[in-house]
DNA sequence: CCCTGATTCGC
DNA sequence: GCGAATCAGG
């Protein structure tokens, strides 16, 4: 593969929105992180925050204030095409988390269906034992609270709060090899039918 | 160990 | 110019 002006320029946008070498050099294809950074540096578009070493993650605020300078109400123009979305966790388990967002430590939640659909399936997280629903509540608690573009192929992709609100983030914490969840999180998500079959209490 | 960018240097 | 190897750090 070569720096075609289509890939230069691919790379410039990437790098100016602040995605990581190694993510530039996986929507590319073809090159390393090390040739992305290789070719950041001959392009002189180095630093880009202004500090020197490291930069790596940032921790999200929980409450992004809105960035209204002081008086200017213009609402500024995005030109922001931005490329496809990235995509969510690939596979459906059997128990999909529909809405793990009853287990956690917030305020009352107003019952917002984002889709407005009946949501039929609803895999009726009552069959899972009292002591995993524990568990899986204290895992969250250390809950890395990464935002969709901070998961990678070895976090957990379990979705945490209400995507409709602020109140929303990915688990985190180390997946299992092959998983796309944490050991906790695959607990719930992938139960043998055994298990399922008429567990009431 | 996972990840990040920075630098070097043979090609 | 390119990028693997290496380095330095979180």
């Amino acid at each position: 593969m070569s720096w075609t002006d289509e890939r230069v320029e691919t790379l410039k946008k990437m790098w100016a929105e602040g995605q990581s070498a190694s993510q530039i050099a996986k929507e590319l294809g073809g090159v390393t992180r090390n040739a992305v950074i290789g070719k950041v540096h001959r392009l002189g578009l180095s630093n880009r925050v202004g500090g020197g070493k490291d930069e790596a993650e940032e921790e999200a605020p929980v409450v992004a204030a809105k960035p209204e300078p002081v008086s200017r109400p213009v609402p500024e123009q995005r030109p922001e095409p931005v490329a496809a979305a990235p995509r969510p966790a690939p596979e459906r388990p059997a128990a999909a988390p529909a809405a793990p967002s009853n287990v956690t430590p917030l305020p009352i939640r107003k019952a917002i269906i984002p889709a407005g659909q009946p949501l039929p399936p609803q895999p009726s997280a009552n069959e899972i034992s009292p002591e995993v629903l524990a568990s899986v509540r204290e895992v969250e608690k250390h809950a890395k609270r990464l935002t969709l573009m901070e998961l990678t192929e070895r976090t957990c992709k379990w979705p945490i709060g209400d995507p409709a609100t602020d109140d929303f983030w990915f688990c985190g914490l180390p997946s299992l090899p092959g998983k796309p969840y944490c050991e906790a999180h695959v607990g719930v998500a992938f139960q043998p039918m055994s298990a399922r079959r008429d567990r009431r209490r």
